[in-house]
DNA sequence: CTGTATCCCCCTCGATACTG
DNA sequence: CAGTATCGAGGGGGATACAG
C-alpha cells in the first residue's frame, strides 16, 4: 500500500514462468477496503446509483463509499454518469476493464467454497 | 480489515447467482502487504527458506515476513519445517490450501498482462 | 540463520456536520 | 439524492535492538 512503482516493480524479481505480477500494483488498483465488494456487485449486479450501492455494502459510510468509487474511477474500473435531474441522479457502471476482472473473481469463489467443506 | 465475521456474511446482501463470497474474509487471509506476494513465491517456486524469501522480496523487512509467514501458517496456508541444525534452517511451503489459489493468480495475471496493452 | 521485543509513525478509515 | 469538509482514532506496518 505504500510501495512506489519502482518498488512494485522490483518486489518480485525474475522473470519465472507464470502469475509474476506485481502485487503491490493490484494492490493500489483493487486493494482498498471497499473496492473488490462495489466491483464484485457492479460486475455481477449491474450498474447501481449511489444510494443503492451504500444500502447493498453492509458498514460502508458515505464518505469511504465515495472515496472507494473515486479511486475506482480514476483506475478506469467503474464509469460515472450523471444525469441532470432533481433529484440528482448518478450512477456507476463496471468498465470493461473491470468486468475483466470476472475470472479472477470467479476463482476466488471457487477457492472460497472449496474451502467450506 | 477491521471487519469481523458477521459484518463480512452481510456485507453483500442477497444470494446472487455467482462470484459472491465475504471479500472482508478473504482480505483477513491473503490481504496482509506481503501475503500474496510471499504466496506467489511458495507457490510457483516451491519451498524457500527465511532468507531467500527476504532476498526475493524487496523491502520487506524481518519484522513483517515473520507476521505475514505466521498469519499464513495460522491460516494453513503455509506449513513450516524447522532443521535441528547449526546454523538453524527453517523451510516454508505453501500448503494445498494455497496450491488451490493457483487460478486466481493466473486470472489476477492474464488480468494485468491484458491491461500493459 | 531465524527469529522476538519494543517503540512509534503514518495512513487508512470512521464519525459528524454541512451543501447543491 | 449525492455528495464535500473536517477532525480524530486505531492499527498495520517500519526501524531498531536483542536473542537462541
Amino acid at each position: 500500500m505504500a510501495l512506489d512503482r519502482k518498488d512494485a516493480e522490483n518486489a518480485v524479481r525474475g522473470d519465472e514462468p507464470s502469475a509474476l505480477c506485481p502485487m503491490p500494483d493490484i494492490a493500489q488498483l483493487i486493494g482498498g477496503k471497499w473496492k473488490l465488494i462495489v466491483l464484485q456487485i457492479l460486475i455481477f449486479q449491474g450498474t447501481k446509483r449511489f444510494n443503492e450501492l451504500r444500502r447493498l455494502i453492509d458498514g460502508v459510510t458515505q464518505t469511504m463509499l465515495t472515496n472507494q468509487l473515486r479511486a475506482l474511477e480514476r483506475d478506469g474500473l467503474v464509469s460515472r454518469k450523471i444525469y441532470a435531474e432533481v433529484p440528482p441522479r448518478v450512477e456507476y457502471t463496471a468498465t470493461p476493464r473491470a468486468i475483466a476482472l470476472t475470472k479472477m473473481f470467479h476463482a476466488m469463489h471457487e477457492w472460497w467454497e472449496s474451502e467450506q467443506s
